[in-house]
DNA sequence: AATTAAATGCAACATGGTTGCAAAGAAGAT
DNA sequence: ATCTTCTTTGCAACCATGTTGCATTTAATT
């Protein structure tokens, strides 16, 4: 799978920043933040097209949010094949690192009667293997 | 409880600012936003001021936050009893509303070996009974 | 190659995060 | 109640980021 492909799958125009971005993104093998993509690409694009190429992709769900809180933000690429609506993420406080996990059973809550779950999001917090003390 | 209780039981100077916060989300039946606690307050205090001692509330875990997503995030207070280390939250995606929901079973999910996990946060998306159409 | 709708780059402005510093205030000691 | 000390406040100032309008350029179709 390539940019392009990625981008016109999502019926987006193949533009050389949108492809900058998905390039990065398949490429990385993890959960990348705004500023480490932009970094990469070497500011090589004008920051408003940046800005806005980053926002039709979410848009358009080209890529999706990891939020581990308000100043702490990922984005990894929506593969076709995962889950889009049942996430599981672990966050290492440690070395940072986001690590997507299979959800083993849908994690049933008791919710009132009259309501509809359409998406669940789980973070997980704690060390991971490596960086266990 | 009041709010120089709350504060002092942080060991947290009682202020103004902090006072008007704490006293604004103890009346408050939900998970509010900065916006919604800044106007609730109306414009009383110097942002500077508002934006520390935001911050000092969060940092000394008298308030926590409820990430929705990056450009939606409420806070409630943390109070005593209720586990902080567990949280299910709902998101109406309706009215926009979140509910605080008692988690019943411990999510359990298979992580590589190695991984340990120190905080849940699950967050449901969906509607909730009223806007259900 | 011509056409057309969409994306770009730039300027400009708004908002929010952040720091330094002198003045004001809170809470314990006298 | 007053003094003392440490913290917080308010202001100015700065920087990063979000956001829009608009003329120019570009992608993709005819």
């Amino acid at each position: 799978m390539n940019p392009s492909e990625v981008l016109h799958s999502h019926r987006l125009k193949s533009t050389s920043c949108r492809e900058g971005i998905v390039e990065v993104m398949l490429q990385a093998s993890r959960a990348l933040s705004e500023a480490e993509i932009k970094t990469i690409l070497g500011n090589r694009h004008d920051r408003t097209t940046f800005y806005r190429s980053f926002k039709t992709l979410i848009e358009k769900e080209v890529i999706h949010q990891i939020v581990i809180d308000k100043n702490e933000v990922r984005y990894a690429l929506n593969l076709p094949g995962i889950h889009q609506h049942e996430h599981v993420h672990f966050h290492c406080s440690s070395c940072n690192q986001v690590f997507c996990v299979e959800p083993v059973s849908e994690a049933t809550m008791t919710l009132p009667s009259g309501f509809d779950v359409s998406e669940t999001e789980i973070m997980l917090k704690g060390k991971c293997n490596h960086c266990k003390s």
